[in-house]
DNA sequence: CCGATACTCAAGTCCATGCTTAACAATGGT
DNA sequence: ACCATTGTTAAGCATGGACTTGAGTATCGG
């Protein structure tokens, strides 16, 4: 819950499909908030809290101009989600510097002192 | 709710901070439940209960062997969400071409007879 | 100035879900 | 045979969070 806090809050908000539904509209070019309301069946007042979430996490960007909104995608914080999967990947191929550690315990060959 | 299916559970399953440290620790390698358990503070129960939702994900695989339970991350599943992010970013960079929508609604200089 | 548009904010509802406890099953070691 | 280890399952709780309603603010067009 107390994470990394960046990483948290973007798989957070890419966790919810209407706000991956934003993103995705959004991936084609900006648009203001009663337009990304417009297909998603629910109110704009929900359309707003998930603008909230999505900005705190850094994967949109709005700037109010007069009196609409206007919402880009902000396309670092897809870096970040991006970083965080092919890290996992990344380790996941290299698995085999590391094997032996089936359970998390000692492994007969090896002495361990430990606590 | 009821969306693409494949990404509507990767992204929810990801969406958790407890599930994604176990995600990370599988990247490591092969673990047992109660290996995994270990540093997180929750219960085994609750354990088994995040590895039934990355199982049905697609992000991890497990095989019982006589009473321990080894898991393994099933990169396919991470590649789901790597995709789905590069379409994203990819749709955004190429965004020029598409430029003219701020609002969805007609422009200024384009007459446009809708409803 | 007036009405319409485009949000904003605060409350409150309600359901999903993360977590616990507890009881149980199966396997392994000695 | 016995007990510890490892996991499974069901039930219930409790918090979070998605959504709505409703009332309000600000801007635009005429």
């Amino acid at each position: 819950m107390l994470n990394n806090g960046a990483v948290d809050r973007i798989f957070h908000a890419l966790g919810d499909s209407n706000r991956r539904a934003i993103v995705e509209r959004l991936s084609r070019g900006a648009l203001s908030v009663s337009a990304l309301a417009k297909p998603l069946d629910i109110t704009l007042a929900a359309v707003v809290q998930h603008l909230q979430v999505l900005e705190e996490s850094g994967l949109v960007r709005t700037e109010k101009l007069g009196r609409v909104r206007s919402c880009q995608l902000h396309p670092e914080g897809l870096r970040v989600a991006e970083d965080w999967l092919a890290n996992r990947r990344g380790l996941w191929e290299r698995r085999f510097d590391r094997l032996g550690e089936l359970l998390d315990g000692p492994i007969p060959s090896r002495r361990k002192a430990r606590t």
